[in-house]
DNA sequence: ACCTGAACACCGTTCAAGT
DNA sequence: ACCTGAACACCGTTCAAGT
């Protein structure tokens, strides 16, 4: 386990190879085949080692909304430091470690005084939110680390591209270059959170 | 690009294959290598004329709200459609049909009155929030079809798993476990996408 | 019960050679 | 300018054979 972590945070899911584990195992595949089923099987092994690590940081005592903030940084920095767990949380396969991440925001969703019908919707919109960011973010750290960018010039990258956009089918987009060379990926994620929090707290009209 | 799309609706991303390809087109790869510079190119390009033959039937007219909510079950039933337009719209290549997503979502929140510097949260919780249920539904739909479940099977088998994790542990995913067998997927779609709404209506604190 | 390692059936990609 | 198709360097996975 510890090894294919290993593998997969130098060089992401194409690191991780049945080759590459047996060499650093110093094995054949049929020793790896005796312990796992598949190369997906041993991905979310992987993945949720690294989700329940994390979880098992957490502390109690705060309040609901600090509670669902401090999941959500966690989430978010967990999978900055290991971007591979971010696609392989959405996989189909890997339900286990997304309930890991699931059950504490409905804990808190449920502190909170949402009515049991719309439990669901709340935590959903918690999850895929920070899911969503967390591996976009991740992602794009990643694609920078390829080209050989530090973050500035990514952004700056990105900034130019949109800026160049045609300005009448992408007025918005194309309003946002600018933002986005100064911003700040944590607080902007924290502000997602907030506005969700927000959409909790206001009344339903209906 | 027809044929690209075929083979990848038929058996998602694994079913596209340049010997697949070559078979349908009756050539080579050194011909299609002439076209595209490598399969993620080829994956990118699918996935935007999925999502640009999607955003070209949105019509104009409506109040913000209810384009939010247009343009967010046109991308969910093209993910249903397209289950492998999910994980490919995500994928760091391709940003550009994500682009296509966001500009319209961008000028609706920007008609809804939200201020520059919210702007960017605002857009990046509903994109976030619509691309992961979106891919996890179309994801639930293929492993229910991989095991030759239909809907209801599925669901009671989801339910049943989450039932039987531990209650002292899981209390509010257990809990969900009874919700789960009657729930509609787009009508809960639709409830984050309010719930998202009434953030952006809510007054700001600080 | 667990490991070895050759072999199988694939991949994406390249490139000299053609038209 | 565009296509052909053999070849390269890999994959995940299996399975008879060992200990």
């Amino acid at each position: 386990m510890d090894a294919s972590i290993e593998l997969l945070d130098i060089s992401g899911e194409s690191g991780l190879t049945f080759r590459a584990l047996c060499e650093r195992l110093a094995t054949g595949p049929g020793a790896i085949y005796w312990h796992i089923a598949n190369k997906s099987d041993l991905m979310t092994a992987a993945c949720d080692a690294i989700v329940a690590r994390m979880m098992g940081a957490n502390v109690a005592g705060a309040t609901p909304k600090a509670t669902i903030r401090a999941v959500a940084l966690g989430v978010f920095d967990a999978i900055d430091a290991h971007p591979w767990v971010g696609s392989t949380l959405t996989s189909p396969a890997g339900w286990l470690p997304m309930v890991r991440i699931l059950e504490p925001l409905g804990q808190q969703v449920r502190a909170l005084g949402v009515p049991d019908k719309e439990q669901w919707a709340t935590v959903s919109a918690l999850l895929h939110y920070i899911l969503g960011v967390g591996g976009q973010n991740a992602a794009n750290g990643q694609l920078a680390r390829t080209q050989g960018l530090d973050r500035g010039d990514f952004l700056e990258a990105v900034a130019t591209m949109w800026a160049q956009l045609d300005p009448h089918e992408y007025p918005f987009t194309r309003s946002l270059a600018g933002q986005v060379r100064a911003h700040d990926d944590r607080m902007d994620f924290l502000a997602g959170i907030d506005l969700i929090l927000r959409g909790i707290d206001s009344p339903r009209r209906r």
